[in-house]
RNA sequence: CGGAGCGUGGCGCAGUCUGGUAGCGCAUCUGGUUUGGGACCAGAGGGCCGCAGGUUCGAAUCCUGCCGCUCCGACCA
């Protein structure tokens, strides 16, 4: 993409609304715009992230065996009274008159919709497992929206629903999805450490997934080798017993300051392994029976012949808001400093001298042969002055930028800067490119 | 929802107390000089001062109502 037809709106000062970090990068980066309390426009180069981020929870859904399909936002509340959730949702809900007076709402989950659309179609055991989940827009009309995109009132949200036969295959469930969020979350650049939470009313299991960030909004407690611990690798037997990967991370001591037991902590930590830091929850993990399949009578017949509830568990990613933590897991004070896997782009090529002839046919050359490669480029090829140029290149914080400029060139050389740690080679423009493409590729398929 | 603030060119703000020609910095545009880490000179454009009433010869400024946004608290992917 050549940033001269780009719309990147990019803000040298931070808006006086934004409080944290994230907040205040995506504003100033051009990658949102805030159309009201919570509710935000994604730009371009934001949209950019959103999808990056979006595609990586589907591959490890779908890696997990969950089916991808697409509910609406708008429900009826019919459908909710059933649950008796329309009641009980309070305020939080949305509610919608349409023109011929019926109740609707923007859905602020799909509980009650999944179990509609499972109850019409599956009638046996032998149909079961399924894990089914979407990727859609909600809204949670929050009483105190804050923090950007973290906590919007319109947000984007993966949620996954689970359908069994018995507690035991519901285990089974929660267990896949409990992996696929270690992987998606490690393969983001991210170290997610999963906590066990508030079960609600119904019991069962309940984990949270939190992201280590040194500005994250809550203090964690964890023991070091959970944090220190190898993400399951891509070819994890989802169907296999995947238990003893789960007892490994529930068996050491995490907790989020509301859980926080500062002497059961010193109790279950060695000293030197006790770490308090800062996270952001980016996931959260339920399973809770048949609170829904009961009411909502989702039914399916046993090899006995009987029908009993199905076994449901729900499992939610804040893909939007993921943009937000991974920002502020990943930045300095010039800028965001995106991992490969969802940076908007992967290299920030940079023209030093705009219509010097030489210059541009590098860049040019750079930009072609690079985009050949699959290597996603920004090519500020504008006429505004090196300095600047640089200073928005690091704003942005895209993984890579490649420097063109006649000087280097005149001694044959580019150069290549790393944004992670700043690290700079420089070197012949064929041999930047080669490692350039080489670079990104690595990074992918990492994991 | 309780408490506290704020709405003035795209962004950051001053002016409001004490009514009298709407300002500053950045950004934008034009011309020129520049160009390897946020340039300089000269000029220009851009505002129903959140909205609606009211008071007044006269309102960004005073009064009333409304709308929007932010912060602190209880709640949450």
């Amino acid at each position: 993409m050549r940033l001269s037809r780009y719309y990147l709106p990019l803000l040298k000062e931070t808006p006086s609304e934004a409080q944290i970090v994230s907040h205040q990068l995506m504003l100033r980066a051009g990658m949102i715009r805030q159309e009201g309390a919570g509710i935000y426009a994604w730009l371009p180069l934001g949209f950019r992230v959103l999808k990056k981020i979006e595609r990586i929870v589907r591959e490890e859904q779908d890696r997990a065996g969950a089916v991808e399909m697409l509910m609406p936002t708008i429900q009826q509340a019919e459908l909710w009274r059933e649950s008796g959730r329309y009641e009980a949702y309070g305020k939080e809900m949305l509610r919608i008159i349409d023109r011929g007076d019926r109740e609707m709402l923007f859905g602020p989950t799909n509980e009650e919709m999944i179990t509609e659309i499972f109850r019409a179609g599956v009638r046996s055991y032998k149909d079961l497992p399924k894990i089914l989940y979407h990727i859609q827009w909600k809204f949670r009309d929050e009483i105190r929206p804050r923090f950007g995109v973290m906590r919007g009132r319109e947000f984007l949200m993966k949620d996954s629903y689970s359908f069994d036969f018995d507690r035991d295959g519901g285990k089974k469930s929660y267990n896949r999805m409990f992996i696929a969020y270690l992987r998606t979350f490690a393969r983001m650049g991210l170290k997610s450490i999963p906590m066990r939470a508030d079960s609600g009313p119904i019991g069962g299991d309940s984990h949270e997934f939190i992201v280590l960030a040194e500005t994250g909004e809550s203090a964690v407690f964890c023991d070091r080798r959970l944090v220190d611990m190898e993400t399951p690798a891509a070819d994890v037997d989802f169907d296999g017993d995947l238990q003893p990967i789960i007892d490994q991370r529930t068996s050491l001591y995490a907790a989020t300051e509301e859980k926080h037991d500062q002497a059961e902590f010193e109790k279950a930590v060695a000293a030197g392994d006790r770490i308090a830091a800062r996270g952001i929850e980016v996931g959260h993990i339920f399973f809770f029976s048949t609170k829904y399949s009961e009411p909502m009578k989702a039914v399916i017949a046993g090899p006995d012949g009987k029908e009993r509830p199905v076994e449901m568990g729900s499992y939610g990613i804040g893909v939007s808001r993921l943009a937000g933590a991974l920002i502020e897991a990943h930045h300095d004070d010039a800028g965001c400093k995106w991992p490969v896997a969802v940076a908007p782009f992967h290299v920030g090529l940079v023209n030093l001298k705009a219509g010097d002839a030489a210059t541009d046919a590098a860049c040019e050359k750079a930009y072609k042969a690079l985009e050949e490669a699959g290597v996603e480029v920004l090519y500020d090829d504008t006429g505004a002055r090196p300095g600047e140029k640089f200073a928005r290149m690091d704003l942005i914080g895209l993984p890579y930028q490649l420097i063109i400029g006649p000087r280097g060139l005149e001694a044959g050389k580019v150069e290549i800067k790393r944004r992670a740690d700043g690290h700079r080679d420089e070197l012949a423009l064929d041999a930047a490119l080669t490692m350039l493409a080489g670079d990104v590729k690595r990074a992918l398929s990492n994991i």
